[in-house]
DNA sequence: CCTTGGTATCGACGGCAATCGATGTCTCCG
DNA sequence: CGGAGACATCGATTGCCGTCGATACCAAGG
C-alpha cells in the first residue's frame, strides 16, 4: 500500500515545522507527503499540466515530453493524486489532469 | 555518493514549479533537495532542534527523542548539512547542530 | 459486436536509502 | 600518556521505489 498521505488531512492540525516540536504521526505524513514532489518526474508533470494551455493534460500529451514509459507516467500521476496534488478528470476516452494549487500552498506553510 | 543538492545553489537559477516548464536539471536538484526533508526523521530532527533553547542542539540531545541510534542520528544530521539545512559547530567533544531558515524558505518559494 | 486507441494495472527487475552494530577518530581530563 | 566520552565512518542488511513490457480495462465508432 502507498504511504502517501493526503495533504489536505494534515494541513490543519499540524504546525509550521520550525515554531512547534513535531508530533511522531505528523513528521511521518508530512514526510510522506513531502515524498509525493520529491521526484524530478512528478515535480516536471506538475510544472507541464501548469505550462498548458488551460492548465491541464491528458496522458497521452504527457508522455513524449517527459521521455518516460506512458505506464511510468500513469504512475506519477496516480502518486500526484493520491497526494491529492492533482484533479483526475475523465472526458470520453482521454482522462485530462489538472494541477490543485491550495496543497501545494498548505506543505509550503508547513516549512515556515 | 549522496545525491544531495546544496538548495542555495539552485535557487537563483531555478523558476518557481508553477510559473515556468521546469528544466530537467532543475528538476532533479529540486527533487534532490525535498528528498533531504522528505524524512520523518530529518523533518523530527529540524523541529526538536528549533525547539531547544538558543536553537541548537548536539548530537546526544537528539538520539533519545528520536528513538534512533547515534550512528543513524549522525548520518540524518550529514544529509541535512549536505543540503545545507543545518550549519555544524564544534565545541569541544561536542557538535552543534543549528537550523538554517533560509534555504528552507528558498524551497517555499520554489513551490510556488 | 468487434476493433481501435487511451489509460490503468501487474509482475519483475535494479538501484537506492534507512537502519544498525562495530570500529575509527578526536578531544578533554586525570 | 592513557582512559573516557562524543561523534563520524564502515559494512551489511533490508525494504522501498522508479522503471518498463505485457496485459487488462474502458469508451467511442464502425
Amino acid at each position: 500500500m502507498d504511504a502517501v498521505q493526503r495533504i489536505a488531512t494534515i494541513a490543519p492540525s499540524c504546525p509550521p515545522l520550525l515554531q512547534a516540536p513535531l508530533d511522531v504521526d505528523d513528521a511521518e505524513q508530512l514526510a510522506a507527503a513531502l515524498k509525493a514532489i520529491a521526484d524530478p518526474a512528478r515535480l516536471r508533470l506538475l510544472s507541464l499540466i501548469q505550462a498548458q494551455q488551460d492548465h491541464e493534460a491528458c496522458v497521452c500529451h504527457l508522455t513524449e515530453p517527459l521521455g518516460l514509459s506512458q505506464p511510468t507516467v500513469s504512475h506519477h500521476l496516480k502518486v500526484l493524486l493520491q497526494a491529492g496534488l492533482v484533479a483526475r478528470e475523465q472526458r470520453g476516452s482521454w482522462a485530462y489532469f489538472r494541477v490543485c494549487e491550495e496543497p501545494l500552498a498548505a506543505l509550503r506553510s508547513l516549512l515556515a
